[in-house]
RNA sequence: GGCCCUGUCGUCCAGCGGUCUAGGACAUAGCCCUCUCAAGGCUAAGACACGGGUUCGAGUCCCGUCAGGGUCACCA
């Protein structure tokens, strides 16, 4: 699977704390760690907070949060430290300028003391190929540009691109690239505030931690000629490439946050799960050998393969994901299901806690998202409201029953339930299965009373479900009855046969 | 617009020159199961963007066209 004999895998994932962990950021986070794990390298996590105007606090953590909730673990990074820190490029700020001045020396990069206004009057008067900054500080004398430097004049530091020639490089998924230097900007690489820009920041970094596979998003592709300039000019091996494709919105544009949504603690306040999301963001651009569709974070790091990468952009399915973590749901054991409907906030007050498991259990089979769970087991904690008509039958909104015969089937159903013995009791062997508050039981008696009126089933339980369950809609009937007991069910069908008087 | 990437069912994947009258999954429709809703089972409809090559043979290789996306910042 991997070659023993090349020096330790190394991956990274490089946030920028600028806002909400991206959906987008973790699916590359869950190939870079595949890919150092099944390799048995590292895998690191850099925070690119080189952009004082748009950092964020608490964004770093929230992005150590996602990646934790998805078991993604991390070797090195700025929580956890390492032998290549700091992890964060705003601490490192001196290292970038020792290597720019390596850069300005050589000759591969040089000061510019151009404006911003200047800058933005360029851009908007160029036309055609060349789109950029037209190079004229480039040109000015060593002597000059470091003269203005040392009186203090505002600059940045910008990368000297070849004028002629072109720059090729490997993506491990598609093969060489070539692209045109004259079509390769000047790029600013030290911001006049000192801070280093993208690309002279993940150049450095990526090399002094010893990064061998950058493995990043697609829109990458284009600049990567920069990177490897500067690989060259500092005179560094270049890593491996691999440019994932990007998730794209329903109408395949890069996903967004105004298309859809990208904040994964969105989807885990929606009731997603972390093995769904993972498993949903490991089938995108990529495929099991086995083709199978529902795996875990463990077995798609072991088969993870670059030859069954595509490098197609996949639109995010929402309907897909939500199939698949209601797969996730039911593939849960209910202990470890109730568990995490409690740790995640969505169990919901009042619930008999003696009964969570068996209601639990109940709900599993039902569900495509956490967030289902509370109002679907509302019944269970309290006696909800509803119309007395819901408990009349229909079909396509004809009542298949009237009011009076509606009124019977709960009074006769009523008396057969009263008949049955209070709770069941382990040690009461006396009594006979029959008569014992269970759902075959309960089943087996509203059957034969069903059949004795001349009612089929489906059609006679509407009422009764209404009454127990408040609802047209439930979790079945009998184990739900079971649950509630047999005291909290007469109680109710007595509530409802009053309320069907009040019917026409 | 220049450059770069991509192009198999609505969507996600399989296909890595012949076994493709193109396979699976989600979604859709119908049926079955059934105390409701789900879950489950079965069936149906549904795609190789187009045009040239190469080859005995192309969804698979090459070129072009078209389409989609990305990128052209002192943001990443």
């Amino acid at each position: 699977m991997t070659q023993p004999a090349s020096p330790t895998v190394r991956t990274r994932i490089a946030p920028s704390p600028t806002g909400d962990p991206h959906i987008g950021n973790m699916y590359v986070a869950l190939v870079n760690w595949a890919f150092a794990r099944q390799s048995g390298g590292q895998f690191v996590v850099r925070i690119e907070d080189t952009d004082r105007t748009r950092f964020v606090e608490g964004a770093e953590a929230m992005f150590l949060r996602s990646l934790d909730w998805l078991g993604l673990d991390h070797d090195e990074g700025p929580d956890t430290g390492g032998p290549c820190g700091p992890y964060r490029q705003s601490e490192r700020l001196p290292l970038y300028r020792e290597h720019v001045d390596r850069l300005i020396a050589g000759g591969h990069a040089y000061r510019c003391f151009c404006t911003p206004e200047r800058l933005k009057a360029v851009r908007q008067k160029a036309t055609g190929e060349m789109t950029g900054y037209d190079r004229q500080c480039r040109t000015l004398p060593p002597e000059e540009s470091a003269r203005r430097a040392a009186a203090g004049e505002p600059h940045t530091v910008r990368l000297a691109v070849p004028l002629e020639g072109q720059t090729q490089f490997e993506d491990g998924l598609r093969g060489a690239i070539t692209i045109e230097h004259k079509s390769v900007d000047d790029q600013v690489l030290l911001k006049s505030d000192g801070y280093p820009t993208y690309h002279l920041g993940v150049v450095v970094d990526d090399h002094l931690m010893g990064v061998t596979h950058v493995i990043r998003a697609e829109e990458w592709i284009v600049s990567t000629p920069k990177h490897v300039l500067l690989y060259q000019a500092f005179g560094w091996d270049v890593p491996r490439y691999y440019h994932m494709p990007l998730i794209r919105n329903p109408d395949r544009s890069k996903l967004s946050k105004r298309k859809n949504p990208t904040n994964v603690m969105w989807y885990r306040q929606q009731g997603f799960l972390p093995e769904a999301v993972v498993n949903y963001l490991g089938m995108l651009g990529h495929s099991m050998p086995d083709q199978r569709e529902v795996f875990t974070r463990e077995e798609f790091m072991r088969e993870f393969s670059w030859q069954r990468v595509t490098t197609t952009g996949p639109v995010f399915d929402m309907e897909k994901f939500e199939w698949l973590n209601g797969e996730w749901i039911r593939r849960l054991p209910v202990e470890t299901l109730t568990a995490r409907l409690k740790s995640e906030g969505f169990w919901p007050a009042g619930l008999p806690e003696d009964k969570a498991q068996a209601i639990v259990g109940l709900m599993r089979e039902r569900m495509r998202r956490l967030t289902e769970f509370s109002d679907a087991v509302a019944f269970f904690a309290a006696r909800l409201p509803y119309e007395a008509a819901l408990l009349v039958p229909d079909k396509k909104g004809k009542p298949i029953m009237t009011a009076t015969e509606t009124r019977t089937a709960l009074s006769r159903l009523k008396e057969a339930y009263a008949a049955f013995a209070p709770e069941p009791d382990a040690e009461a062997s006396g009594d006979s299965l029959s008569s014992q508050w269970q759902a075959a039981a309960l089943e087996a008696s509203g059957r034969a009373l069903a059949d004795e009126l001349g009612w089929k089933p489906g059609e006679f339980f509407t009422p009764l479900r209404v009454a127990i369950t408040c609802r047209r809609v439930s979790t079945p009937l009998f184990e739900t009855m079971e649950i509630l007991g047999r005291e909290e069910c007469l109680a109710r069908m007595d509530e409802a046969i009053e309320k069907a008087k009040t019917l026409a």
